[in-house]
DNA sequence: TATTCGTGGTA
DNA sequence: TTACCAAGAAT
């Protein structure tokens, strides 16, 4: 039988389809379109993904496109969006879809559970929104609306507490168009049900919150456990590079997992002042300094500082830092960095190696370097 | 269940 | 400056 014309569901879902944001992922329900976006959205906020999920579709446009391609051009794309395992788990997905459905996008719900990188909640997103499933999806700002609607006042970290507000979501979901009703309420999380300073005088459905019938502070809800703190780590990194006319500089490939894996660096390891590099830095190299101030790059569970010092050879030579565990390395050129995906600390670290070449280099303005930009 | 995965925005 | 968090999943 049908909501009623008042209940949560039908006003939220009216408010939905008149005031929600255009955004590309809901000019289609091409279910590949809304997986890339999803796997986007993960813990990303929507204003980051929107260019990179243009750019990805023009590149892979459907999941046979994205299963051949080279891996380090999907990461390419996917470079400066963060969570780069998210990239490769797209692409094993593709495969997936490619191998076990004959590039037939899989339209149940536990056929799309089971592709790399699918949880609960993008399984439940991408059944619901391109298939019409009618399973409710439960996300940040699914969490925070529910948790308010109902004054829960658990902390949302327990299992139960989880279990509840995902219950809620689905008896809520019932009756309605699967789709608009879980990006409705994301969209309410997002732009009323915020976490700091929530519009409830704007809210569609204050009607029926809890917090607002029994005048409780929006703010305090969801109830969270702190976190813990970061760790701090201290790297450090070589700029070694040979002039030319197309200057080369060394950079490793990381290893398949693991932080930033597969991605593209300047030669780095944990600080460890005593420790002379490997045998050939010495003769190979000529020393040009060091920066003053390192680089600092803050990731959520650990804050980085990255001191960098500069060297000059003659010629590449032979390089191994096996040790330090990188998967590959290369003296790479300017050209090179426009397919090469590297880490958003090494975009930090470029400007101000540039900066001290250049400096360095004011007193024969004739020979100054055109080492590449990023 | 707790940790490990990036980066950008906000107060 | 720090803390928190954003359309979470894998291990």
């Amino acid at each position: 039988m049908p909501p009623e014309e008042h209940s949560f569901g039908s006003q939220l879902t009216a408010w939905y389809r008149r005031f929600q944001r255009k955004l590309p992922w809901r000019e289609t329900r091409d279910p590949y379109a809304i997986l890339v976006s999803e796997l986007m959205l993960q813990q990303t906020q929507v204003k980051t993904v929107i260019p990179y999920f243009r750019r990805f579709l023009v590149a892979f446009p459907d999941p046979a496109a994205l299963a051949a391609a080279e891996e380090a051009s999907v990461l390419k794309l996917w470079q400066g969006l963060g969570y780069y395992r998210r990239a490769r788990y797209l692409q094993k997905a593709a495969k997936a879809i490619v191998a076990d459905h004959g590039g037939r996008f899989p339209s149940t719900k536990a056929e799309i559970d089971a592709l790399p990188g699918v949880g609960p909640y993008t399984s439940a997103a991408v059944a619901s929104i391109a298939f019409g499933l009618p399973f409710a999806c439960v996300d940040g700002n699914v969490i925070r609306v529910i948790s308010r609607i109902a004054a829960i006042d658990e902390d949302v970290g327990r299992a139960a507490v989880k279990k509840r507000i995902q219950e809620t979501a689905q008896a809520l979901l019932s009756g309605h168009e699967p789709g608009d009703f879980n990006q409705a309420v994301m969209e309410l999380g997002a732009t009323i049900c915020t976490p700091r300073s929530p519009s409830c005088l704007a809210c569609p459905v204050s009607d029926h919150c809890s917090v607002v019938q029994r005048g409780l502070m929006a703010e305090a809800f969801p109830v969270k456990t702190k976190r813990v703190q970061p760790s701090k780590v201290d790297f450090e990194s070589l700029f070694v590079f040979v002039a030319g006319e197309s200057p080369l500089f060394l950079m490793g490939r990381r290893p398949d997992s693991g932080l930033m894996a597969s991605m593209w660096e300047l030669p780095t390891r944990v600080r460890d002042e005593g420790r002379p590099w490997p045998e050939w830095f010495h003769g190979e190299l000529q020393y040009l300094g060091r920066l003053e101030e390192p680089v600092v790059h803050r990731f959520t569970h650990l804050h980085a500082t990255y001191r960098l010092s500069l060297f000059q050879a003659a010629h590449p030579f032979d390089w191994r830092i096996a040790p330090d565990g990188y998967a590959d390395t290369r003296w790479v050129s300017a050209d090179d960095l426009a397919q090469i995906p590297v880490t958003k600390v090494f975009q930090k670290a470029m400007p101000k190696i540039q900066a001290f070449l250049n400096r360095k280099e004011q007193p024969c303005p004739s020979e100054t370097s055109t080492l590449p930009g990023v």
